[in-house]
DNA sequence: AGCACTTCTAACAGGAGGTC
DNA sequence: GACCTCCTGTTAGAAGTGCT
């Protein structure tokens, strides 16, 4: 018998590509994590990843390849089982009060929140557009149902339902000397314009520290509170700007610019989570609503989808 | 070569469930 | 309720690998 916890578990170091990323979104000890593989590996009588010590990543086995498969029908079952569920249960209407940072204006949510209600047209919703940490306060004075975010969620009564780590890119204009590159580290934008946010933003100390380990003094264009306005600068040729990728991969977010991945051991990548107040018992059409937006996130591959991300119009 | 990062193993702790 | 067993977690230390 396949332990659930231990598929969890299993799936999440092969998405993270190493098990001590995996442990540091599921909130347990690496080696958790390890003896949980190695108990499925033992259970299946096959390796299921081809491990190496040091900075390399994961790789699957034959075994693992197809466990992996399984992982993902065993989830695609579980949804048609809720929404049979539901089907029964006659859930077609309900409210939901939904935060969001500015970000996902245009990026993933319009589209997410046009096939939910294709599926549930009772349903209505408030949306609120603030920056994070005002999301986690309104969201633990219940003013909000559910919100989503970028960076450490710490609030103790907040808690996460869904998370993944997303790695920093830099956005270049079609015309600017560096739109070619495959990938760029922080010392290859030290010479050029940067675009970046304001004090009002939780990222800015984390990128000021950044550039600060990488001895970058950066020459300042622009300063902004707006993630819109930095994308959109930098879509002008005006500066670069250290942003997420999108999170789908649609040819109209590139713009007239492309997302360039940050290589560079300085840049960490920037946690996305989706947070509900800890202990409220949640009504059944947000719990729904829930569901159904982390099983579309996890459907979701940021890197590839990125990549796939090309010089647009 | 030294450091940082990662995985693995052993020892131990705590919770849940079963039995008496 | 007390005790036992099993499961799953943590911590500490060892060892391998990659980067500078």
């Amino acid at each position: 018998m396949i332990s659930t916890t231990a598929l969890r578990y299993f799936v999440e170091a092969v998405r993270c590509g190493s098990i001590r990323a995996a442990s540091e979104i599921l909130f347990v000890a690496p080696s958790a994590i390890s003896r949980q593989i190695g108990l499925l590996e033992e259970t299946l009588g096959a390796p299921l990843l081809e491990r190496s010590r040091g900075r390399s990543t994961l790789r699957l086995t034959a075994a693992g390849e197809l466990l992996m498969r399984y992982a993902k029908s065993v989830d695609s079952e579980s949804r048609r089982l809720r929404s049979e569920i539901e089907a029964i249960q006659g859930l077609r209407r309900g409210h939901v009060n939904l935060g969001i940072p500015e970000s996902l204006i245009r990026d993933f949510m319009p589209g997410f929140m046009a096939r939910f209600t294709r599926r549930f047209p009772g349903f209505t919703f408030n949306v609120q557009v603030y920056n994070s940490p005002q999301l986690i306060e309104m969201l633990v004075d219940d003013r909000l149902d559910l919100c989503l975010t970028f960076g450490n969620v710490t609030h103790q009564d907040a808690t996460i339902a869904y998370q993944r780590l997303l790695p920093l890119y830099v956005y270049v204009s079609a015309d600017h000397p560096l739109h070619g590159r495959e990938t760029l580290r922080l010392s290859d934008c030290a010479e050029h314009g940067l675009a970046l946010p304001d004090a009002t933003m939780w990222t800015k100390q984390q990128y000021d520290e950044m550039l600060a380990k990488a001895k970058i003094r950066p020459r300042l264009v622009l300063e902004t509170n707006s993630y819109e306005l930095l994308r959109n600068v930098s879509a002008e040729g005006m500066a670069l700007s250290i942003l997420t990728p999108p999170l789908q991969d649609t040819q109209h977010l590139a713009g007239r610019g492309r997302y360039v991945l940050l290589k560079d051991p300085r840049a960490k990548p920037q946690r996305f989570s989706l947070c509900v107040h800890r202990g409220r018992n949640l009504p059944l059409p947000v719990t729904t609503f829930t569901n159904e937006l982390t099983a579309e996130l996890e459907q979701l591959e940021p890197e590839s989808a990125a990549a796939a991300v090309r010089p647009g119009r």
